[in-house]
RNA sequence: GGGGGAGUUCCCGAGCGGCCAAAGGGGGCAGACUGUAAAUCUGUUGUCGACGACUUCAGUGGUUCGAAUCCACUCUCCCCCA
């Protein structure tokens, strides 16, 4: 269910109920690819972190420990201990992400394994059972995610079969749904827009995706080497023909300026490996500005990473302190970034979401994104 | 006292007549990162009035068209025998 609190032009603010709770949208899907957030942060800290929704790929799992060992343990959320709703990506992403990659034919694709080369093949119907088995709060349908630039033709025949998958996928979903011995009776299912920067192809492909009437949609295929202001554009091109009632979910995306435009175009749900991966890596986000801990001029800096921050680092630690644990290679280091960052992500949306339900979107949204990528 | 070995740019360490401002690490400095094969990757690291010039390879003095590389002496360190 799917219910709009307040709108402000094409901001939505909603409320998003699950079987493992509500989702307030706007809101970030924070990334656990493997069941866990990197930089050694646990389902208890996520509470912390005001975070909503998890976000656990089914390839991996898949891989390690394999998703019949998941099951068996009773599904993601008690293996993982996160009890809040949780979505499982489709492993479409790794298609086009993995280098080894073998083939793609009409029933799925063929690649090799990261982990030990061995070769594996996921199509819309296993990509679905290995979901049901991870017994995820939501399911996404198993897609073909092109890089960009990418030949009309080849956007046009991706998209299509991308198409076909999906009516595989619904048929699966259902079937499963209606077995014994599946875990998540109830786990919804989002069907995913493709068609790189061509707007013909983008519409015609979500035009035909609506028509399965699934439990929400995701724009895929974005942020993956075209401009901003195309992802922008393919934003607002194909929003129109998405169901209102409906959650809509931009995947993969991306920086605070990104998610804020996104918002301001009608998008309800996003994820992104940019906190935890930049905060790893000493970048981290604050309300004035990014900022790489690593540089000299943060050597003595006793203040908090960001002065106006309520998450559990920023209350106790300096910056002088997390240079020195990076310089140190001391995995804390990351930690307490990566706790900073998520909460910076988390308390974005929430801020968003106050914002829509005050009217104030618009000067928010001006006010922030002069400030969010300045480089403090 | 006798014999042997070594001193290289911030550190370790290659080089052993020209292609050497000097390999490779480390450290330092900076950048990248958008449904995570990423605690990763990339650039840079003698000085300057910089497509060129200048000062460096313990010190001093030689040999040579040309030396971090060869010779002499000096200094310092290490090992072995007394």
């Amino acid at each position: 269910m799917f219910e709009i609190i307040a709108k402000q032009g094409k901001a939505r603010r909603a409320t998003f109920t699950t079987i493992h709770g509500k989702i307030e949208t706007p809101a970030f899907m924070n990334v656990a690819t493997q069941g866990a957030i990197k930089g050694a942060v646990s389902a208890y800290d996520l509470k912390e972190l005001i975070c909503q929704v998890q976000l656990c790929n089914t390839y991996h799992l898949h891989l390690r420990p394999g998703d019949h060992i998941v099951k068996e343990l009773g599904g993601l959320h008690k293996f993982t201990g996160f009890d809040g709703p949780i979505l499982t990506d489709s492993g479409g992403f790794q298609v086009f992400s993995l280098a080894k990659l073998r083939k793609i034919t009409e029933k799925g694709v063929h690649f090799s394994s990261h982990i030990d080369g061995r070769k594996i093949f996921m199509g819309p119907e296993e990509s679905i059972q290995i979901q049901s088995n991870l017994a995820s709060t939501i399911a996404m349908a198993f897609d073909e995610c092109i890089p960009n630039p990418a030949p009309y033709e080849y956007a046009k025949l991706s998209s299509t079969r991308t198409v076909r998958w999906l009516y595989r996928c619904k048929d699966e979903h259902e079937r499963l749904k209606s077995l014994h011995d599946t875990i998540n009776q109830k786990q919804l299912l989002f069907g995913i827009n493709q068609g790189s920067i061509y707007d013909d192809i983008r519409i015609e492909n979500m035009q035909r995706i609506v028509e399965l009437d699934l439990d929400g949609y995701a724009i895929g295929g974005l942020a993956v080497g075209e401009s901003a202001e195309e992802m922008y554009r393919v934003i607002s091109v194909v929003e129109p023909y998405m169901p209102e009632n409906k959650p809509r979910y931009l995947m993969g995306v991306g920086t605070p300026a990104n998610i804020i435009e996104a918002v301001s175009r009608g998008v309800d749900l996003f994820d992104c490996v940019l906190p935890t991966r930049n905060a790893r890596h000493g970048h981290l986000f604050t309300s004035q500005g990014v900022m790489n801990l690593f540089n000299e001029k943060y050597v003595k800096d006793t203040a908090p990473i960001d002065p106006d921050c309520g998450c559990p680092t920023c209350q106790k630690h300096s910056r002088a302190y997390l240079r020195h644990l990076y310089k140190s290679g001391e995995m804390l280091a990351a930690r307490l970034a990566v706790m900073h960052n998520l909460y910076f992500y988390n308390n974005l949306l929430k801020n968003i979401r106050q914002a829509i339900e005050a009217g104030t979107f618009d000067q928010f949204k001006e006010k922030m994104l002069p400030i969010l990528s300045k480089r403090i």
